[in-house]
This record gives C-alpha cells, sequence and structure tokens, in this order.
DNA sequence: CAGTGGTCTAGACCACGAC
DNA sequence: TCGTGGTCTAGACCACTGT
C-alpha cells in the first residue's frame, strides 16, 4: 500500500508544488507564463535551494511547466494533433467540432516534414518475427522516419515488411514509394492491407527517443504497434510507431 | 534547440544511470532484481549522495526502476492488461448479460473487483456539454468507480449521462445495474448505443490520480474518453476513464 | 553583465523495512 | 538495531539567456 493514509505532514517541497500546480490549474499562471523561480521559491518559502529545485523538479516530471536554462521555468501548453485510427467514420461525428481535446486546426495549414529516412534489410527480432509469422531470422526490409510538424519532431516510424512479400522490387527501396504509398505498391502486388490492428501503450521515453523526439522532462510517449493484414489475414507490415505524448491525441471509432 | 548535438561530456548522474539503465537492458539485472542502492553507488563512483540518488531518480523517472523505501532500488516490470476497444463491447456481449469488464483480459483467470463506486447528480462540465449536446446547466448523472485487478487499482472511471435521458429510473443509480450494464439498460429505452468514439492521450498523472491508482514515480497514464452515440448519431453518454500506463495496453482493429 | 537553471559536495536527521 | 531510501541545509562552480 504505497503512499496511503498519511497521518504525517507532507514534505515542504510537496506543499510548495502544490501551491504553484493550484495556481496553474486557476488560471492564475496561463500557457506559457513564467513561474516562480528557484531565487523566488528560496526567499519566499524560506528553504534552501535543493528544496525549491525539488519543488519545481515535481511540476516538471508532471509535465505541468518546463525549465528553460538562463531563463526561468515556464508553464506548459497541450496543443495535441489528432490522428484517426479508422477515418471512415469520424467524418460525420467529429465535424461538428464536439471533440474532447481541442487540436490545432485539426491538421490544417501546417509544415508536415520527414527527416532521417532510413531503408536497410535485416531480421526481424523475436516478436516481431511472430506477428508478421515469419521463421526465425527471416529477412525483412525496414524503413524508418522521423515525422515534423512545423518544424518539430513528434513521431518516429519503424515499417518491417518482409523479403520475401517485396523481392527487390525498388519502390519499395526508394524514399518516395510514389503515390498510395507502401499500401498501393502492396495492393499492385495482390497484397492490400484489409485490415490492420493498433496496440497502444503509454511509457517514459528511452534516452534515444528523448533525443530524437525532442521531448522535455515529464513527456510520455506513445506507442503504437500496427500490424497490417490482407483479407485473408496474412500479415503484410509492421509499423512500430513512437509519438511525443503531448503531441497527440489518437481516435478511434467503431461500431458496437 | 533542445539538448542537440553537445560537445560537451556528459553530467556524472546520468553516466551512472546509462551504464544501470544498460545493465537492465542487458539482462544483468532482471525484473524484480535489486539494483545498487544510494551507498554502494556513493562508494563505486566516488560521489556524493545526493548525485547517487540523481543517478537512481533517472531510472525511476523513466519507469525502469521503483524504490522502496528501507529496502532498496528495484527493476520493474511491465504485464499489461489487454483492453480491446471494438470487440469488448460488441451488442452480442452485452446483450447475453455479460459485463463488459469481465472481457477486458484475454480470459486470464484474474481477481476483479469495483471500488469506490459512486453515483450523483451534477451539471456536465464545459467540454463534456459540448460532447454531449447539452445545454449550459444541464444536468448529468455521474456514476464514478473504481477497478482493481487482483487487488491491485488498475483504473477509474466517471461515466455522464444526461439526466433527461435517464430519468429517475432506479437502475441507471444501483450499483449493480443489472445484466448488460448501462448500456442494455439505454437499449431498453430504445437509446442502444450504436456507435463509440475514443479519443486516447497519454500523459503524466495528477497527484490524486497517483493516489487513486497506486502509481509509483515514472508511470504515465493513459485517458481514454468515450463518448456513445446511438445509431441517429445521438450521443448518450460520455465516459472518462483513466489507466494505469504500466497496467494496460489497448488494442483497436479495423478495416481499410 | 546579472540572473537563471544545472550540477555537485558534505554533511544532517528522519521514517521505514528487514533481521 | 542497522541499512535503506526520503527530506533538507548551506554552501559552490558552471553554462546558458537575456540585456
Amino acid at each position: 500500500m504505497p503512499t496511503s493514509e498519511n497521518g504525517s505532514p507532507p514534505p515542504v517541497y510537496r506543499e510548495i508544488a502544490e501551491e504553484l500546480r493550484e495556481q496553474i490549474r486557476s488560471g492564475r499562471y496561463a500557457d506559457g507564463d513564467r513561474l516562480p523561480g528557484e531565487n523566488v521559491i528560496m526567499e519566499r518559502h524560506g528553504v534552501a535551494r535543493a528544496t525549491a529545485r525539488q519543488a519545481l523538479s515535481v511540476l516538471i516530471n508532471e509535465g505541468l511547466a518546463v525549465a528553460v536554462r538562463g531563463s526561468g521555468v515556464y508553464v506548459r501548453l497541450f496543443r495535441p494533433i489528432r490522428r484517426h485510427g479508422a477515418r471512415r467514420l469520424s467524418r460525420e461525428l467529429w465535424g461538428n467540432g464536439r471533440a474532447i481535446w481541442q487540436t490545432d486546426t485539426d491538421g490544417e495549414d501546417r509544415g508536415y516534414d520527414v527527416d532521417r529516412l532510413r531503408v536497410e534489410e535485416g531480421t526481424a527480432r523475436d516478436h516481431v518475427a511472430r506477428v508478421l509469422g515469419l521463421t526465425e531470422g527471416e529477412g525483412v526490409l525496414l524503413r524508418s522516419r522521423r515525422y515534423l510538424v512545423d518544424g518539430r519532431p513528434v513521431q518516429t516510424a519503424l515499417s518491417h515488411l518482409p523479403l520475401a512479400l517485396v523481392g527487390d522490387e525498388p519502390r519499395f527501396r526508394d524514399g518516395d514509394t510514389g503515390p498510395g504509398g507502401i499500401y498501393a505498391r502492396l495492393a499492385e502486388r495482390g497484397l492490400a492491407p484489409a485490415r490492420f490492428t493498433e496496440e497502444i501503450r503509454g511509457r517514459m521515453p528511452t534516452p534515444e527517443e528523448t533525443e530524437a523526439l525532442g521531448l522535455t522532462p515529464g513527456t510520455p510517449v506513445l506507442e503504437v504497434a500496427r500490424t497490417a493484414l490482407t483479407a485473408d489475414h496474412r500479415p503484410v507490415e509492421f509499423n512500430e510507431i513512437t509519438m511525443d505524448g503531448s503531441a497527440y491525441v489518437l481516435q478511434y471509432d467503431f461500431e458496437a
């Protein structure tokens, strides 16, 4: 039973953090506003530097604030991109603007870029091989890339395609895979994806992901593992997608 | 440009953290194993206590380790529950009187419990009112609860039902809403949910959520906002679900 | 340049768990 | 009781931002 019914008073740094958190919630500090810094907190609460830092680190690790070296600590904003799972139903339901989380113009007028594109051959790891129905050590074509919106990295993706399916067709290895992308190329070979399965998980980023996505402390990632299958249930692609949790809202629509 | 190409050497605490992280990855320390404590790190690396603590806090905030007071720091495990998006809500399931929660895992034998059940009337917040198509200040029935698996809290849910739809029918206010639950009761009133929309977001927990779910530092939550609509697009329920990110994998299946 | 956050030291006392 | 992690002090030097 961690942190349950605690008779003892909360530590000082938590009380300071709670005070600031409350002021953020109440609107006393708004998005992008500068919060009291270490020195101000030390003076106002009569605590040592480390204690003031610890209080601020609570808010930072909650994703409520970001520290900017040499400048200050600021309230953080949440203006996510909306990613639709199944597009089919979403239009009619959400064209009326009744989403829970407001998104920045729902994808209009943004600068989209792709970055760090890499294509190579390799062997699938255990769990990928299982998902794709491959035998141990069978080859896959790996396509990795990073996506940016308005210059900000928001997502990385690593796509796995069985070599047995793509052969040496150059289109699969090009940076530009042509109109319709990979899925259209698969369709031309009689391997059109008909169904998708997405598994989603939330976790803290690895240092590599922190670098690749430019994440600040207190930002989790959303990991989406997507499998594409043909109409006869043959897996043709497995895609590992890692998204900046502060940049995305995922949406899925489905029938009862 | 945050933390980009950095010529300067990484701080000591990061190097210590990286060393431990690598040992965890390589299997040198497995799930549940005890990691070197503050004192060991101080001695081995010749650093002050605060520096050793900072190194450990990196791993803890990454969700790789948990600290247990008076005992030690341990490698953390990830054994999630699978939550199916579409399948679990199928008409067939709640038509048979099976509760949604029971289908939440892949049929394993686990101990399921519901806790902190609360039913009350209230008014919907702005964004909830918008989603449910309510006028300002219109009443809703609020049903909140906490779910536990094997005694461990893993999820909280807050369901909103427009009072105009549920009337004073007692079944909606009972702890046990009868076979098929809320959705079956709505169906009996000609308000059978036909479609669902789920919006998913990953973020760090609030202190309240940390308490309710017994979360350790470095654990994000998955927040699912679900709207249930009738066949003619009338919203009948809005449910705010918060899940322990270390306890769940969400799965959605859909067609191209 | 002054002010900010980032790192680090060398202590101290406490609450808690395991033995 | 002893070792553990949790909190806190009172300094220090550094890197960086802003003017």
